[in-house]
DNA sequence: AACCCGGAAGCTAA
DNA sequence: CTTAGCTTCCGGGT
């Protein structure tokens, strides 16, 4: 369902993404795919928001629109990209062309160029040119740009509409916006190496700054997000009862330049619960561990949930975090947060719950018998991201071999729903085994019918509704 | 009606 | 081209 160029929405006055708080846990490429609906986002549209100062830190010789820089503004970019984002020396040499021209450079020419911060710069134009684009849209006699697309409403869950937002704040949010994200970019790029979601890893890193933060959930890694949406999306018409976002000018405001190393992740990230981190010790590199940032489902999902600041929890919240118990507090919202992640504007509870459903047969996931929008996490962060040895694991499953985790059994009493519900608290912390993981459609792996409907998850009387639900 | 389930087919990025 | 990981659609059950 790719969203062919054409006549532009309505820019919605509230969007989901208003009760949205930064940093998201998307790819940064969506944000700026998504501009508009981000640069609507609740607290950020705040005409005193930190990010409007951070636009002045941009060189103010350079006009929003990187493809009419001379050669000079490139330069001057690039000196300001180098300083900003904390970048390997770039060899100006190479880059004497004008913006045109460099924003016609691939990510891979920009590489070639700018080792270890080719990443950044593509995508730190790519968000500029969108911005652009989006801000010739925004105007009232813009012409739609033809690489434009609408700006669909993207919120689920809007805040009221902020008064003071107008569509110059609109912008004036976006060119800071883009900024920002740009050094969130960078804060990927440059230690993409690092594992991602060191979040999903480690719980909740309370000290992560919010560099650090996003670079785990940010990562972008490759992820242009050249790619037209390729849906249609409805409009959010839920008003965001989420939790007020960070407010706080830190969790807003320029993002500290990357050091080149990365982030003292995991280890130093302090993580309650079960899924402490569970030994990356060394980093990125040493690690050939993949690197998910967050495109997987499950990933997207611990990353809300183990946020450090707790922003998602009006989203998805834990139930019990040694035991992996979750709810999806809000299904609708959390559905389009993942379809903006994904690019596909048009998910729903139902669509992603079914990719929720895969993860049954694959032992990831198991569902919270008799508790609505209530799941459990069957493997740790750190097993998830190894089962990346899918082909490998298939290899090894059989139809003997598909025993399932052996997990608490634990039951969510149909009671309104009860972050950290006490029932669960007993239930030891999960054990996991490498158990194959294969969510391919192909063949009946069928783990399923032996954990999911089998085992159900309970701690309370509850009878064991044991047998397969269907 | 909302949720839940899983089959089937298709899509996209790697 | 193959594969993983969904996405989309759907019929059916609770």
């Amino acid at each position: 369902m790719k969203l062919v160029p054409g006549p532009l929405p309505p820019i919605p006055t509230s969007t989901a993404m208003d009760r949205l708080p930064l940093p998201l846990p998307f790819s940064p490429d969506l944000l700026w795919r998504y501009p508009l609906g981000l640069s609507s986002m609740g607290q950020l549209q705040t005409p005193s928001s930190p990010l409007l100062d951070y636009k002045s830190q941009l060189p103010s010789s350079l006009t929003s629109d990187p493809r009419i820089w001379s050669r000079e503004d490139v330069l001057t970019f690039l000196r300001w990209a180098e300083r900003e984002f904390d970048l390997q020396p770039i060899d100006m040499d190479i880059f004497q062309m004008n913006g045109k021209a460099m924003c016609l450079l691939t990510r891979q020419d920009l590489s070639e160029r700018a080792p270890g911060s080719g990443d950044v710069l593509h995508n730190v134009l790519q968000i500029l040119v969108r911005e652009a684009n989006n801000f010739q849209r925004m105007l009232p006699s813009s012409p739609v740009t033809p690489t434009s697309r609408h700006p669909y409403p993207l919120s689920p869950h809007s805040h009221p509409p902020t008064p003071n937002w107008n569509i110059l704040q609109h912008d004036s949010f976006h060119s800071s916006h883009a900024a920002t994200l740009a050094a969130h970019l960078m804060s990927n790029s440059v230690t993409l190496s690092p594992a991602p979601s060191l979040d999903s890893q480690s719980g909740s890193p309370q000290h992560l700054d919010q560099a650090t933060f996003n670079h785990s959930i940010f990562s972008t890694n490759g992820s242009n997000g050249s790619n037209p949406s390729d849906s249609d999306e409805d409009n959010f018409d839920k008003n965001g009862h989420h939790g007020s976002p960070p407010n706080t000018p830190s969790a807003y405001s320029l993002v500290p330049p990357m050091p080149h190393l990365p982030p003292r992740s995991p280890k130093e990230i302090q993580s309650p619960g079960a899924f402490k981190s569970v030994g990356r010790e060394f980093f990125p590199n040493d690690t050939p561990e993949p690197n998910t940032n967050g495109r997987l489902l499950w990933d997207f999902l611990q990353q809300l949930l183990n946020d450090p600041n707790q922003r998602y929890t009006g989203y998805i919240a834990w139930k019990n975090r040694d035991t992996g118990v979750f709810k999806i507090v809000d299904p609708a919202g959390l559905a389009k947060l993942w379809g903006i992640q994904k690019n596909h504007l048009s998910m729903n509870y139902d669509k992603m719950s079914r990719a929720l459903r895969y993860y049954y047969r694959v032992n990831i996931l198991r569902k919270v018998q008799g508790e609505r929008h209530c799941y459990q996490f069957l493997r740790n962060p750190t097993e998830l991201k190894n089962i990346k040895n899918i082909s490998l694991l298939r290899q090894q499953m059989s139809p003997t071999n598909t025993k399932p985790p052996v997990l608490p059994q634990v039951t969510i009493k149909p009671e309104p729903a009860e972050i950290e519900a006490p029932e669960v608290q007993n239930c030891r912390p999960m054990e996991y085994e490498d158990k194959p993981t294969d969510l391919s459609m192909e063949g009946p792996t069928d783990l399923s019918s032996s954990s999911s409907r089998h085992v159900n998850i309970v701690c309370s009387p509850d009878p064991p509704l044991g047998g397969p639900l269907h």
